[in-house]
DNA sequence: AATGCGTGGTT
DNA sequence: TAACCAAGCAT
């Protein structure tokens, strides 16, 4: 271990990352020019919705959060449901679940002010290890370390690191904090951080690297080895079951569809849903009893979406409400037209469009 | 440590 | 097309 340590020192590496930085990093909305002070606020926001997301799918949600919530105070003081609409369709919900909760302790608690270290970013909601550190980071230049995806497969190349993940993790972690102690003189702790980052999105990616032009091409040992592709090594992936269930669209006489809220934890925790069964045994839908009563239409095809750990095929049957319907507890009675305005998964959207073309 | 948790783009 | 993958966290 201290003869990689030793290695990272000699070759100058953090130098010529951040050389390699200066000269081409890329310009995101949620970064600080250079010069410029970070905002926290932003800084927290961008890393909570980057988390096992790209930039691109992120761009458009920053935006439409700071033109909604400008403020850390304008994001706690929102109501729930305002917040789980805006996050609709980015996936992951229980981020925007814990980004309201850690928002609403900041101004209560600290008067909307983040904490600066890494041990107190990470006791707050959906803050990890690795978002503690970025924020850190790059917020405050603490030096810290963050350890993403990128920063990873960067790392595990340049050292030939072959231990496969999740273990990675960690080893990679104890060469990042040496890598950031070691530049400790330039004090840019953030900036190494980004820089590997970028190195990551845009260079050193996961298939087919571009090492012509990495500023780390002639330090790099799996390279060197011919192994760079191979790395990070991981354990083999286990198979997707499929799920079957069927949603029903159930509408009134004044053209609006019967939906419900899907409890705060779990799956699409606090998300609107279509009344659905077969797939989910904890929200099989109550309104299953009533069905048999009631004509439906059984719509030709089906709505196949895949989630991180299944892969989902819904039937969906359309109905009308008879004259003494009585909706279930808990149910809502919402008119397509402000479906925009719902808290909707994509899931259930490619079902309205299934339904409505 | 292993699992549950979304979605859309790329290969 | 099926598989892979992306600025991970909570439990």
């Amino acid at each position: 271990m201290s003869e990689r340590k030793n290695n990272l020192a000699e070759m100058h590496a953090a130098q010529k990352l951040l050389g390699w930085y200066d000269r081409h990093r890329r310009v995101l909305p949620w970064r600080a020019l250079p010069g410029e002070t970070p905002d926290p606020y932003r800084v927290w926001l961008s890393e909570i919705m980057l988390q096992q997301t790209t930039v691109v799918t992120v761009k458009p949600y920053y935006e439409k959060f700071l033109q909604l919530f400008p403020t850390i105070h304008d994001l706690a003081a929102a109501p729930d449901d305002a917040v789980m609409t805006a996050w609709a369709g980015l996936g992951y919900y229980s981020r925007a679940r814990n980004l309201l909760k850690c928002a609403r302790t900041l101004v209560t608690a600290h008067d909307g002010v983040f904490p600066q270290s890494e041990s107190a970013l990470l006791t707050l909601p959906g803050i990890g290890p690795y978002t503690a550190a970025a924020i850190a980071a790059i917020a405050f230049n603490q030096q810290a370390a963050p350890v993403d995806g990128n920063i990873e497969r960067v790392l595990a190349r340049l050292l030939a690191l072959t231990t496969p993940l999740p273990k990675l993790k960690a080893e990679v972690k104890t060469y990042a904090t040496q890598f950031v102690e070691a530049d400790a003189p330039n004090n840019r702790p953030g900036d190494i951080a980004q820089a590997m980052m970028d190195l990551g999105a845009t260079i050193c990616t996961p298939k087919r690297p571009n090492c012509l032009l990495c500023p780390w091409q002639e330090d790099c040992a799996a390279k060197l080895q011919g192994i760079e592709e191979t790395l990070p090594r991981r354990a083999p992936k286990k198979p997707k079951p499929e799920r079957r269930g069927t949603v029903w669209w159930l509408e009134n006489k004044k053209g609006e569809v019967l939906m419900y809220r899907r409890p705060e934890k779990g799956l699409l925790g606090g998300m609107m849903m279509l009344p659905s069964a077969g797939w989910d045994a904890d929200n099989d839908s109550t309104l299953t009893h009533a069905l048999p009563d009631i004509e439906t239409q059984s719509l030709p095809g089906a709505v196949v979406h895949v989630f991180t750990h299944f892969r989902l095929t819904l039937k969906v049957e359309r109905l009308t409400a008879p004259p003494r319907f009585k909706p279930p507890a808990a149910h809502i009675w919402v008119h397509p037209k402000d479906f925009p305005d719902t808290a909707l998964p994509s899931v259930m959207r490619k079902v309205v469009t299934h339904v409505l073309g």
